[in-house]
DNA sequence: ATACAAGTTAAAGTTAGCTTTAAGTCAATA
DNA sequence: TATTGACTTAAAGCTAACTTTAACTTGTAT
């Protein structure tokens, strides 16, 4: 089964000219042309567009992502190197997520922060509270918040 | 105490030109002048500054963080607007995690997939495995990749 | 055979979030 | 008081990742 790039991008939920974009980038070597030069997309290709939309969440760059591209057109000669690329990849997600957890627990400080603050028309209340004196589950997000200040003092 | 832009940019590990940026922007209302025209950082603005950077480490835009911040300078009348601006981007942060556990779970699967190609020198024998063949640990991240395909086809 | 939607290219345009430049001012130290 | 490093502004420049435009071609449906 062939697709054009109007088909094979509805697959992938984004626009013909991204996927014109990308192949102009070189990410889509293994991408074929009919004789009138249309581009013809195999059902064995949605794997590798799928793999440059996992590359592409981890927020690795279009360059980075068509060097692995070209490694896995080259064959078992750069299977360490693809390796490598997707240990580092792991890390760096396994890092954004961790900061994400982070900024997700200031989040929730802010939260309980304002819903106190509306129960009682005011900031200055939940502004003024102790530590101590915080909800048991707040309490945590609240040491964090305080770490991060005392962090850029 | 009082601090000139480039004493606040090294305390928040940003570039001067950052914070002008952001003055330029309306994000930073709160900070006053000298006779001369220059900026002067109290204290307590360095809470604000790192709310700023806590809701851009979100996804949040400059002109989104530009609106908390006319709301924060407003005072109580704005609390509620201020508690569902910051309950959306709880969602949206949780949503961020989850989309990145995912993606991440592609790459241990990809990460296992390499090592057993590296072991054996060729990609075709991870390839070829099937699911109920794997290593019970790395079955989960398979059947997600196979979940991905699925919903492409 | 013809119409026409969807394909092709190169090149220009867009957006966000800064950074750099240029020309000039402020303020702390010798 | 003179120097000097850090400040000021407006405006231009930068980068990534697309998107749009314009002029033209392909391939399918009638």
């Amino acid at each position: 089964m062939l697709y054009t790039v109007g088909e094979m991008a509805k697959k992938l939920n984004v626009a013909p000219s991204t996927l014109r974009y990308y192949d102009k980038e070189g990410l889509l070597p293994f991408i074929e042309r009919s004789d009138g030069g249309m581009r013809m997309f195999k059902d064995e290709d949605l794997e590798l567009l799928l793999i440059i939309d996992c590359l592409k969440k981890t927020g690795m760059s279009i360059k980075d992502i068509k060097t692995f591209m070209d490694w896995a057109q080259q064959g078992d000669d750069t299977i360490n190197l693809r390796l490598q690329m997707f240990q580092e990849q792991r890390k760096l997600v396994e890092a954004q997520i961790s900061q994400l957890q982070d900024t997700l627990d200031i989040l929730k400080y802010k939260c309980w922060y304002y819903e106190t603050a509306k129960a009682v028309g005011t900031t200055s209340i939940p502004r003024a509270m102790k530590t101590e004196d915080l909800p048991e589950d707040v309490r945590p997000y609240k040491e964090k918040y305080d770490k991060m200040r005392k962090h850029a003092k």
